[in-house]
DNA sequence: CTCGTCACGGTTGAG
DNA sequence: ACCTCAACCGTGACG
C-alpha cells in the first residue's frame, strides 16, 4: 500500500475495493468517473477492460453502462426521498391561495378544496398533517424554506469528501428549492494540495430535481461554462461526448483529487498506467 | 474469461 | 427536531 492511501486515508475517505479503486459505500461515483466509463465504452473498450482500467468493479460497470444505454443518463438515480411527492409547488402555492382567502379554513377542508377543485387526486392529495405542516412552515413563514437554502449554502455538509464536486449534477442557477441539501459537499476535511479548492455540486441530484435532464450532452453542455472533469487528451479529442474547448486544464482539480486517490492506489498495486485514469 | 444479476451493507431525504 | 422507510449506491460473489 502506498503510503498516500494509508488505512487513515483510507477511513477518513472511503475505501477500496479489491482493484484497488477508491469508492465510497452508499455513495455512487463521481460523475467524472461514470462519463469515463460511457466515454471507453463508447470507444469499444470492453466492459471488463473498462472495469480494470477505472477500478470499478464490473458489476458496477455494466450498471451504468446499462442505464446509459437505456436513458442516455449518466448520471446516478435519485437517491433518498420518498415518491411520489404531493405537495409539489404548485400545489403549496394553492394552499397559500386559499389560506390567503380563508385564515380560518382548516386542514381537512383545504385537503377536500384540493380534491373539488382538481389540483389533486386521491392518489396524490396531501394528507392532512402534510397539509398542516405546510401551513405551519410554508404558509405562515414561506420564506421558511429559502432561509434553509443559504443555510445549505453556508453549511454544506460533508459527506463524500473522497469525491470531487461536480458542478452539473445540480447547476446553481436551476438546483430545486425543494433540495437544498443537494447543493451540499463543500467543507469535506481539507485534501492534500488544496485541490477541494473548487467546490461544487456533488451529490447527484434529488427526486424534487430530477426533472433536470441527465443526457452526457446536457451534462457536457453545463459543464463548458463551469468545470470539465479531467479527460485524457487523446480522449477528448476522439469522443463526441467530450467538449474539446479551452475549459479543460484550470478546474478539474476535484476530479484531481478523486484521480490522486486512484493514481496512489494504482502505484501501489505495482500497476504502471501512463494514462491518468 | 466475460458479463448479467443480486444480496449486502451502506447513504439519503421527503414525508 | 427527530424518525421512518423506500429509494438509491457500489462491491463482491455466483452462475
Amino acid at each position: 500500500m502506498d503510503p498516500s492511501v494509508t488505512d487513515n486515508h483510507v477511513q477518513q475517505y472511503g475505501e477500496v475495493n479489491q482493484l484497488g479503486g477508491v469508492f465510497v459505500n452508499g455513495r455512487p461515483l463521481p460523475n467524472g468517473t461514470r462519463m469515463r466509463i460511457v466515454e471507453l465504452a463508447r470507444l469499444g473498450i470492453r466492459p471488463c477492460d473498462i472495469s480494470r482500467q477505472l477500478r470499478v468493479s464490473h458489476g458496477c460497470v455494466s450498471k451504468i453502462l446499462a442505464r446509459y444505454h437505456e436513458t442516455g443518463s449518466i448520471l446516478p438515480g435519485a437517491i433518498g426521498g420518498s415518491k411520489p411527492r404531493v405537495t409539489t409547488p404548485k400545489v403549496v402555492n394553492y394552499i397559500r391561495e386559499l389560506k390567503m382567502k380563508d385564515p380560518g379554513i382548516f386542514a381537512w377542508e383545504i385537503r377536500d378544496r384540493l380534491l373539488a377543485d382538481g389540483v389533486c387526486d386521491k392518489n396524490n392529495v396531501p394528507s392532512v398533517s402534510s397539509i398542516s405542516r405546510i401551513l405551519r412552515n410554508k404558509v405562515t413563514n414561506h420564506h421558511h424554506h429559502n432561509t434553509a437554502i443559504s443555510h445549505a449554502h453556508t453549511h454544506p455538509h460533508l459527506y463524500n469528501s473522497i469525491y470531487p464536486t461536480y458542478p452539473y449534477a445540480t447547476p446553481p442557477s436551476i438546483k430545486s428549492e425543494n433540495s437544498p441539501n443537494t447543493s451540499s459537499s463543500c467543507g469535506s476535511p481539507s485534501p492534500p494540495n488544496n485541490i477541494m479548492r473548487n467546490c461544487h455540486h456533488w451529490p447527484p441530484l434529488s427526486h424534487s430535481a430530477a426533472h433536470i435532464t441527465h443526457s452526457v450532452n446536457d451534462i457536457l453542455n453545463f459543464n463548458q461554462k463551469f468545470v470539465q472533469p479531467q479527460t485524457s487528451p487523446q480522449l477528448a479529442a476522439s469522443s463526441p461526448m467530450m467538449n474539446t474547448h479551452d475549459t479543460q486544464n484550470s478546474h478539474s482539480q476535484n476530479y484531481n483529487y478523486y484521480m490522486y486517490f486512484q493514481n496512489t492506489a494504482m502505484h501501489s498495486n505495482g500497476i504502471s498506467t501512463g494514462a491518468n485514469l
